[in-house]
This record gives structure tokens, C-alpha cells and sequence, in this order.
DNA sequence: GAAAACTTATGACTAGGTACTAAGAGTAGT
DNA sequence: ACTACTCTTAGTACCTAGTCATAAGTTTTC
């Protein structure tokens, strides 16, 4: 024996998680064994052969591309709402949300469910933000639960002009307060 | 003949780039053809075989993880950087980015591509971001490219509080601007 | 009606395996 | 020394999702 089995095992599972796309055969050399030993050293270590390794490699590719468009449709999910009044919306922070380093939401995340939050709180087909000024009181960590409040503070009767304050929540935590100021298409 | 030849490949050549994991056979039930016609169809597109696509799109997962590692969480792609000084970055505004309604592109992605060039610029491991000031200066639609370009204004020494101004353009015209007051978690 | 284009079938071969059986080598216990 | 056991190797049949080449059948076009 070359190596200890067990030696051998261990090697060969990060060899294989370095690089998925080497065959048993290239393994066999690698090791000087047999290739049907390296076979039956993947079956007890349950490590799948080269075609199935590399399809996930892929589909994990796949899923990667979908799960890449979080900022698509509006951000969190709206509880309550009054029109030109008042809004309330709660998002879930997770792992696709967060730094991996250290699992801190990153800002745009919360700037896009407060800032979504006060375009849906105006009774209006085309609202845009004019400016907003922000500020991040806490970092958000992941699997916490940010609750946004909206409320429309004035409308300006002549441009439409409107200002949306926004006040985020964890546990009745202040985390972010954001005022947006927000443009109307019409005067409604 | 149910289609002709040529409206057939073009179906064939979208549904492969669609979904690169269907097998001949499943196309050849598809298209309600032999499997061998499916197999002349795709010598002629020069379009490979089920595992050459699987694996491909594993290489081509392999490559990001290399190359996207510490700009993976950037929004937009970043084409200059001098660290604690400057950095561009491009976001081009697709389909995903806009209100379905009219074309706009939703804020929170244009703060988004600024906010995490902001991130990006500071050579720092733990960057955050705790106020920010931003202006909306003029909508930007639907496949129009975005030229974030930010800039290091000044770096608290005691604190190690820092200034990023970010101004976006659209061929030379200027759809936003934010000042973001940025923690770091050491003084470098 | 023949030529050209297209479609289908068939057979031999490939990589990179699985699953199973069988046999030999090395080591440990008694 | 003999047996029991682990480990390794070999070989066979079978699988999938193909390739390549040849041939034959079917349409379409001129």
C-alpha cells in the first residue's frame, strides 16, 4: 500500500471538490491504484461520478443566474397600505441579501424595500424619486425581519412634489429612516 | 413535414440556449421528428451535445467564481478602480431593471450600483454605508448604459468616516448623484 | 419524371461510468 | 500455522447519450 486507505479517501475527496472535472481513470494515475478501487472509494464516500458532478456544477450555475435578479419586482411584501397616506411593508433578510463576509445586509436592500415602499404609497401610475436623503442607523443582520413604515408627509398642490418618509424596523429597532422626496406624472 | 426545415433549427437553436439540458431525445418528442433529424440539425447549427453543453456552462461557472470573487457583490461591472481614490463601474438597464410601465429604470437600482461602488472604493474589508444623500437627476430607460464614477473626498483620521461623492451618466449627461458617508471597521 | 433536399433507420463504436461476482494479497488474532 | 478479515484488482454485462457512416425512404422542386 502506497497510502493508508483512509489517507487516500481524505485526498481524494478534496481533490475531487478542487476539481470536479477529473475522471477516475486520471485519479487512478494519480494515486497509483486501480480504477476500480478509486470507484469504490467514491461509493463509500458517496461522491457522484464526473457527469453528475459536472451537471451540478451547472445547475448550480443555472439557479445562480435566476437568483440574480433580486431587485425585480417590489421589495417586500406590502401588509397595509392607505393611499396618499400610509404604508407598511416587511422583507426577510437572506442570504442573498447579505455579505457573505459578514453577514451584513447590504444598504440597496434596504434602500430598495423603503424606497419601492414610497413609490407604492403614492396614488399615481408614474412615480418616480426625486431625491432622497438616508441614513442607516443599524447594520441588519441576516434572518432578521425589517418591518418599513411610509408616510406622506405633504403634497405640493401646484407641482404634485411629494415627501414620503420612511422609518424601518427590527424589533422595534430603528435600523433606517429615509426621506424621499417623490415626483407625480399628474396632479392627482 | 410539420415545420420547415429552417423554422425548426431556429426553434432548436432558442429552446438548446434556453434550457441547455434537454436531450435529443426529449427534443426529437418536441419537435415530433426523429432523433436523428434532431442529430443532423444540430451538426449543421455546430450545436454540441448534451454533456458538452452541461459541461460548458460548469467551465463557465468555474471562471466567474475565479474572476467575480471580491467584486461578485457589486452591482454593474466595475472597469477602473484606484482604491481609497476613484472607481467607475458600467450597468447596462435591461428589461428587469424598469417599471414594466413605462420604461423607467426603478431607483433603487441606480443607488444600488452607486451604493456598492462606494462599498467597492474603500479599501477596507468591512465597508458599510451610514447616511447617504442622493438626487434623481433625470430618469434613465431601458438599454441605456449607466457610468457610475466615484471619488474618495476625504477620510476622517479618527474615526476613519469617509466621503464617497458618486455621479452617474448617460452618455455624458448626468442622471444621479449621492454622497455616502461610509464606516470602515479599521482605520487603515 | 428525375434530381435535389430532407428525413429516418441501422449498425458499429465511444466515454465514463454502475452493479455484481470473483479472486488474490496483506495483516491480525488466536 | 491457520483462519478471518480487510483491501485491492480484474472482469463481465449493462447504461446513457451520444458519434460517424451508410443506406433507404419521402418530399419538394425544376
Amino acid at each position: 500500500m502506497r497510502r493508508s486507505k483512509k489517507e487516500r479517501q481524505q485526498l481524494l475527496s478534496s481533490t475531487i471538490q478542487e476539481n470536479p472535472f477529473i475522471t477516475d481513470e486520471e485519479l487512478a494515475e494519480k494515486f497509483q491504484v486501480s480504477v476500480q478501487t478509486i470507484r469504490l472509494d467514491r461509493l463509500e464516500l458517496s461522491i457522484p461520478e464526473l457527469r453528475e458532478r459536472i451537471k451540478t456544477v451547472a445547475e448550480k450555475r443555472f439557479d445562480d443566474e435566476v437568483r440574480s435578479l433580486p431587485l425585480e419586482e417590489v421589495i417586500g411584501e406590502i401588509i397595509d397600505m392607505e393611499l396618499d397616506q400610509s404604508a407598511i411593508s416587511i422583507f426577510d433578510v437572506k442570504e442573498e441579501h447579505v455579505f457573505k463576509r459578514n453577514q451584513i445586509a447590504r444598504g440597496h436592500h434596504l434602500f430598495a424595500q423603503a424606497n419601492s415602499l414610497a413609490v407604492a404609497v403614492i396614488n399615481d401610475e408614474l412615480a418616480l424619486t426625486a431625491k432622497a436623503n438616508i441614513q442607516f442607523k443599524r447594520s441588519v443582520r441576516l434572518n432578521e425581519r425589517v418591518i418599513a413604515k411610509a408616510r406622506v408627509m405633504n403634497i405640493d398642490d401646484v407641482t404634485g412634489r411629494t415627501l414620503v418618509q420612511v422609518s424601518s424596523f427590527v424589533n422595534n429597532e430603528l435600523v433606517f429612516t429615509g426621506d424621499f422626496q417623490m415626483y407625480r406624472s399628474k396632479n392627482n
